[in-house]
Formats: structure tokens, C-alpha cells, sequence
DNA sequence: ACAAATGTAATCGTTACTGTTACTTAATTG
DNA sequence: CAATTAAGTAACAGTAACGATTACATTTGT
């Protein structure tokens, strides 16, 4: 949904629009998108303004946010989680699974951040925009 | 918790290990540890014996298991999910957000995956072995 | 036959997220 | 300056996923 937001946000250029028009496109209520807004926000991915007339718009070229930008924008904890209950100390495995499986997550965790950096909103508008050729030629 | 099993039945080497012992080490349910090792054995991971004296093992070498391969046996859904309310097919962007971005999870699950497909479970075992030969220094 | 262990279903509690309502706050416009 | 517009924010309901637990059936070895 933040995708789809910033893509708006990208396609409509500049122009302000508005967290009820976003909502529109995405199929869900203001709010949510007034929530995501926030955290975009709050990674100057985006800007905002308040009252009449108001609403958000990007802060950057489409072409200088990459995905993995807004995947951490947006998400606040990672891929993987560890069991909340944690492990018997008094097993050899027990012991030192925990930092094992961290690490081993981490470096998954930086594979996929690192896959979502190749792409970037400007990239994603340009499938978008041909999308919409292939539509209107039928 | 997956990964757990496999540490302990590998540690184990070969002897048959109860699901009441793994519960133990992971500190769960035994229950927990059946649901889990049903996927495993699905993914011919392990292999299970019911009755009395019964219990699971592994079914293959630790250097023959990799962690994407645990991924895939345990774990049904994908990182990454596009919401359940379809977008506005209205709007330029909705109408073709969903396509885009599935080809994009797509990717950074494939990432994924590969970057966990690099440990092996004998990898695993390997750390742990060494962190408890730290621990008996001490 | 008995005991040990898995397979399996049903249920509860917790957590996270979306959706919704309602209200406050801020900014533009007539 | 008042009215309108739109974001910020809090509170709460609904849903889904997952772990935990209980209970019971099933299988197998002694």
C-alpha cells in the first residue's frame, strides 16, 4: 500500500493529493493511508501540508526512492522473529541458537533489502505508465 | 523453531529424539514440535517412528540440508502479501499496482531464499559446536 | 496387555493489522 | 473572521495467524 500510495504520489507529479483520493485508488479507508503517510513522512519520502486545498505530494525524484527505502519507512520489525519464549540454556543447541539463527537472519534480512534497492518508484511508474499504453491500444 | 529441531536431532546424530525432549530445549509444547516435525517429514527432512522407544531423526546429512530448504517445508506463506481488498482498476496506478508488485516480491523473495540457502544445517551445527567449546574454557 | 509416543482436533490467549468512528488541529478561502 | 477542508490522533471492533494447551485416538515395542 505505501508502494501504491508513492506511485500515485509519482504519477499525479507534484500536485497534491489527497489521503481520501489515495484511499480511493488503494481500495481502503483514509486513515490507513493518513498512518502511512506518517511514516513516510517521517523518512522525507514524502510532504504534507494541513487544510484546505491540503495534502501530500513527494519529496524526492520518483527516480531517487528505491524500495527498500520505503519497506523500512513503512515496516517496523523484520522478516524474522525468534520465539518469544526463549530457549533452555542447559541444552549445547538451546544455548546458542538464538545468536545463530540472528545472525543467519540478518544476512537474510540484507539479502532482500538489498533485492528491493534495485528498484526504484521511477522504475515501477515506467511499468505502470506502459501498462496503461498496452490499455488503451486495445 | 524449525531450525531448532534439526540442530538438536543433527547433534544427536541419528538416535531417535521425542518430541516431548525437543519441547524441552525449545521450550514449548510438544505439541508444537508434532506440527512441526509433520512438515518436515513432508519435506523428507526427517523421519518419524510412532510408539514406545519411537521418535524422529533426520532423514539425510546436515551438509545436505540448507535453511531454504527448511524455509520452503515450514513456512506456507510468502514475506510479502498484497492486501486483501483489490485496488480501484479506476485509477491508472490501481489498476496495475498488483501485477507490478507481485513481480517485485516475487524477486526479493527469491533473494530471500537464496541467501539462506548459502547455511547449512552441518553450518549451524558447526557454530554451535564451537560456541560450547568457548563455554567449557571458560 | 501395557506403556510410550505420535497424530490430530478443538479451544483459548495473544498479537498485529485493517477498518471505522469520532474528534481535534491547522490552513485556506470567501 | 467564519466556514470549509483536510490532516493528526485516539479509541475500538473485526479478522487472521500463531503458539499453547487439553484431550483423545492410534500405533508400536516390550
Amino acid at each position: 500500500m505505501a508502494v501504491h500510495v508513492l506511485a500515485v504520489l509519482a504519477y499525479k507529479d507534484g500536485d497534491r493529493v489527497t489521503s481520501a483520493f489515495l484511499a480511493g485508488s488503494i481500495n481502503t479507508h483514509p486513515v490507513i493511508v493518513r498512518r502511512l503517510l506518517l511514516a513516510l513522512q517521517r523518512a522525507k519520502l514524502v510532504e504534507t501540508s494541513k487544510g484546505a486545498g491540503a495534502g501530500s505530494r513527494l519529496n524526492c525524484s520518483p527516480s531517487r526512492i528505491n524500495l527498500a527505502q520505503v519497506y523500512r519507512a513503512v515496516e517496523d520489525s523484520e522478516a524474522f522473529a525468534t520465539p518469544s519464549r526463549k530457549p533452555n540454556a542447559a541444552c549445547p543447541v538451546g544455548n546458542c541458537i538464538l545468536e545463530t539463527m540472528e545472525r543467519i537472519f540478518a544476512s537474510a534480512q540484507q539479502a532482500l533489502e538489498k533485492d528491493l534497492e534495485k528498484t526504484t518508484l521511477a522504475n515501477v511508474l515506467d511499468i505502470i505508465k506502459a501498462s496503461c499504453l498496452c490499455e488503451k491500444k486495445r
